[in-house]
DNA sequence: AGAACAACTTTATCGCCGATAAATTATACT
DNA sequence: AGTATAATTTATCGGCGATAAAGTTGTTCT
């Protein structure tokens, strides 16, 4: 069998997808591919290698919102892009630790010049508009990863419903963040990001 | 040899420090405190719960400014509580991957309970209350997981340096971000959270 | 045709890992 | 002294990432 790079990052992802980060081996994917599992490292150097062509490939696939529309304002921008690399973290399991301790991708300095434009054209100056490229972009990974992190069982949710009794703010914003849930909590942060954004750009 | 919970702790954190969290084995530790490997599994369930009790004792010793102080201003507190999270995170090494994927530690609700309280007090409704405090927190993860996997070395700075040259925003950003370094960005990212979250309480 | 070479996979193996079971030793209490 | 409980040791399991070396396949040059 002749396997080549964009099929094992193919089987790698599936796999990923059914047995999380800490399930996926080099011999499951091999496995997979009807190979035996020292093959994959004359493609890949280690598996480092092949989790940063995982992540390449899942913002590829996922993470289209990456260059500013025309007509489209600084602030609309960045929510579009935020979601949309929201989006690419949240579409394979374990997404954001995927993506964690990858290294910047050159292939993406075209987008993040685009970004900047964007930016300066609004009237940021450069050292403030790179703030908040970088500032966004770690919100998001922070966010994805304590979203997919977050394996609270009945149990959990249980301990900590009775450690709420003695807590009644607690306990009232515990309610409101379950029934929201992660997404309006992404929302109301990337709002914030951007509220302040807004609040520095005024005053300069 | 008898060892007890802290002792295994202390030990873990220490070889942390020197192979980081990839090279952290139970053997290692078992090892430093003249004991056999199997022997830490009577006092932790197993690593997980190791990590989260290793987490535990990293904020406890160096995240100190949890709890609002009388007459602090819910900002000042907000970036007092913001930077003694970091500094706990930074203090050792790969803190972040540590701290990442623990559950939330039921120790600290009295002062996620006093931390509201101090926000409501403010205007906040209990919805924004929280949000705001998650989305630091959240940022903070984010910013410090980067911080510590960034492992850049001169080649690759350089192959950033080449690419830059056709991209003129990025060379500028880029080099304002390597003067002012990590902790300038996180400052910039977290007063533009707390300037958002001025905005939105003067608009309530 | 046949040799040389490069591309790619297999077999075999290394040293490490987290975890469990069972036997063993130490400690404390009566 | 004797017994229960706490704590550790020995032995072992299955799995992991990685490397070395041998084998296979396909192409190219003469």
């Amino acid at each position: 069998m002749k396997i080549d790079r964009s099929q094992i990052v193919d089987a790698a992802l599936a796999i990923l997808n059914e047995v999380g980060i800490d399930g996926l081996s080099t011999r499951l994917i091999a496995q997979r591919l009807g190979v035996q599992q020292p093959a994959l490292y004359w493609h890949f150097k280690g598996k480092q290698a092949l989790l940063a062509a995982m992540n390449a490939e899942m913002l590829k696939r996922n993470h289209s919102r990456n260059m500013p529309l025309a007509g489209e304002t600084w602030q609309e921008f960045l929510r579009a892009n935020a979601r949309s690399f929201r989006s690419a973290l949240l579409a394979w399991r374990d997404g954001a630790r995927v993506h964690a301790g990858t290294d910047v991708d050159p292939s993406h300095l075209d987008a993040i010049e685009a970004q900047l434009e964007c930016l300066l054209t609004a009237g940021f100056d450069p050292e403030r508009a790179l703030a908040l490229q970088i500032a966004i972009g770690r919100y998001v990974v922070g966010c994805v990863l304590e979203e997919q992190a977050d394996t609270a069982d009945a149990q959990d949710r249980a301990v900590l419903d009775i450690a709420a009794e003695n807590h009644p703010n607690l306990a009232k914003a515990l309610s409101l963040y379950r029934a929201d849930g992660h997404e309006a909590l992404f929302e109301a942060g990337l709002e914030l990001l951007i509220a302040g954004a807004e609040a520095a750009i005024c005053r300069a």
